[in-house]
DNA sequence: TAGGCCATCTGGTCCT
DNA sequence: AGGACCAGATGGCCTA
């Protein structure tokens, strides 16, 4: 039987090509400094991850299929078999060095569901971006990773919530709550996180 | 240098 | 059938 040959070339540089308004320079690593600036010059308030009303990291790029040209010279080269590491599982080895010609239909589609993939993982880190704009950050705080952004949004959230039940004026909940202790069990929900000590860097009126 | 975080690729599964 | 979603694998970068 014949074996289908498969190349996992890394071709993710040159598939920026496909980002229609995304300039090919573009570095993840220098969001942090561009983002610092352009949301400290916007509001002014927080940190530069805790902007209101921010706008979006990536903008809506338009994917075009054109470059999908299956002679493509980043997709790929001739089938040709690599010998497998030793210790490497057979079966993934297997599937890690099957070889596709370039224009084989399974390589194009391949090729254009990773470009899919991106996109949707671009539109997370683009919802991530825009939460990270509503949490309460200290302003010399580097940028929250997604999942302290996922934690303080919910303990930020339930926090809210208590101040709306109760009420109270915010400020004056916040205050109760860190001098007197804590009244009842859904204080825990907020208090356990990192964001008891940003509250004070809330600027509430 | 180890560990954390992240982007990317990939194959499988589910949905339209 | 094709796209969306997901989780695992992998490798790069950064920091303590």
């Amino acid at each position: 039987m014949e074996d289908m040959f498969f190349d996992f070339d890394q071709d993710a540089v040159s598939d920026f090509a496909f980002w229609g308004q995304m300039d090919p320079s573009f570095q993840y690593q220098s969001q942090p400094e561009s983002m610092l600036v352009d949301c400290m010059t916007l509001t002014g308030q927080l940190s530069p991850w805790s902007s209101f009303g921010c706008q979006s990291v990536f903008p809506d790029a338009q994917l075009t299929f054109s470059d999908l040209d299956p002679q493509s010279p980043h997709l790929g080269v001739g089938a040709e078999v690599d010998s497998s590491s030793a210790d490497e599982p057979q079966e993934i080895s297997k599937r890690r060095h099957r070889k596709f010609a370039p224009n084989h239909p399974y390589k194009v589609q391949r090729h254009a569901a990773n470009i899919r993939e991106r996109k949707r993982m671009l539109s997370i880190n683009s919802a991530f971006e825009e939460l990270r704009c509503h949490v309460p950050t200290f302003p010399y705080e580097k940028r929250l990773s997604k999942i302290d952004t996922l934690r303080l949004a919910i303990a930020y959230i339930a926090l809210l919530r208590e101040i709306l039940m109760s009420g109270c004026d915010p400020k004056t909940y916040v205050d109760e709550c860190m001098k007197n202790g804590y009244k009842n069990q859904t204080n825990a929900i907020w208090n356990t996180s990192d964001l008891t000590a940003r509250l004070s860097w809330i600027k509430w009126d």
